[in-house]
DNA sequence: CATAATAACTGACCGTTAGTCATTTATTAG
DNA sequence: CTAATAAATGACTAACGGTCAGTTATTATG
């Protein structure tokens, strides 16, 4: 009978419907304005049923959320492929972040939520373990790929590659956040862009972690001036 | 009569006791969890009269979070009024802010409030007028270094000093933010401790703004080989 | 001192919303 | 056709931020 089995799938495109309308909402409202009424009012179903496929509000919000960081590892994942060489694919990959940023600032922006665990009263261990799972996926992608810089020699050996990939990965996206947010003030108050600076933050990481001889192997990569060449 | 004046005085010890009972509150509990009726109680005084002296709990939130900002500027002051060269007086200003991460860890937390304008409903433009004006001032601090820095031939003048100063204080803060919510996960995952990554970070910094002269007049503040001699 | 005027404070009340659960409706099995 | 099971509902609860008519305390006035 294969009853059971069409039964899971409207079960699943119960969840993916609800998914839509919550995502739809959050997008819209954040999750503090966001309510559960309308996400129901949306998915067109009633509010204890959203109940019945997600733990909380928080979950939910989590689950669209993961929606982006599937997006993300995907790009991430495509970009490694095309890419020559580690050192043009660390290039390649901070871009990518950035491009992720632009197109899809809205999942961007719901990864804000871990910056501030206060708020994390409402999530489930099964939700926490599932986002720690899709963490792991990215950075997996991401470390690959500053293991074989360092293996070529292109990258400065006496950090790790995890350790290297953090220090870039932490810095772009504060910077990204920060871009998100404070552009205007930072415009105003002290006349910066930080898009442009964006770029030569990335140029100086690149150039901080990158060895002399990816420097002459790849010289079109290397945007800023080495200082140590000035004196 | 000095009447007005000891009504104005009065009014700043409410004020003022107002805001330590919310400290302990928020301290304990943090912004959502916290209640107006809780810090109602503390601070022996009924609800209806927080609402006389704060507009809502975001301001009365950010009112205690200004006290946080202005510790962390007279600490950066003291550290910039005891330095002796920009570059070290730069190199004492990260650790200060790592000091200060730990012995007001509760104040740091609430700086993560600017990281998600999705939850800023409630804050009067008074109070952003306010917060943004506390910002300003610990920025001058610490930009007036990297100009003397600049000024002294110790830092790259391809940036600005402005520019220079966000690249290293995002980077920091952003890593303290990491060390604050996922120490455990990093350790656990990948085995790495984002303790000891800060240090590296900030030698990795530190390296990529300073001039050769600047590591050849202070070497002891360089604790990382640069890539640029291993070849 | 008595009384009016003003300022400070109170807490019951309101609107909103996350989450629950007894009940109803739809589906499947016998 | 009926019982059993699964799915969905929406009225209800509890909690909380914010309000405001009314009370209390303080100051000014005659």
């Amino acid at each position: 009978m294969g009853i059971q089995e069409r039964k899971g799938r409207e079960k699943e495109q119960r969840r993916e419907g609800i998914l839509q309308a919550a995502e739809r909402v959050f997008f819209e409202k954040g999750l503090q304005a966001a309510t559960m009424d309308e996400i129901a009012e949306v998915a067109e179903l009633s509010k204890g049923t959203l109940y019945l496929y997600y733990k909380s509000k928080e979950d939910l919000y989590l689950a669209v959320m993961l929606r982006g960081m599937s997006i993300l590892t995907d790009m991430c994942r495509q970009t490694v492929a095309h890419g020559s060489s580690p050192i043009e694919t660390i290039v390649r990959l901070l871009d990518t972040y950035y491009e992720f940023f632009n197109k899809h600032r809205q999942y961007f922006r719901m990864f804000y939520f871990f910056n501030n665990p206060t708020l994390h009263t409402q999530v489930t261990d099964e939700m926490r373990a599932h986002c720690n799972q899709h963490n792991q996926r990215i950075w997996s992608v991401v470390i690959d790929v500053f293991v074989k810089g360092i293996e070529e020699g292109m990258l400065r050996s006496d950090l790790s590659p995890v350790e290297l990939g953090i220090i870039l990965w932490f810095s772009i996206h504060a910077m990204l956040m920060r871009i998100d947010n404070e552009s205007e003030q930072w415009k105003e108050n002290m006349g910066i862009d930080l898009v442009d600076l964006r770029e030569k933050q990335a140029a100086l990481l690149l150039d901080a972690v990158a060895t002399p001889e990816a420097r002459k192997r790849y010289p079109h990569l290397f945007k800023i001036a080495q200082p140590t060449i000035a004196s």
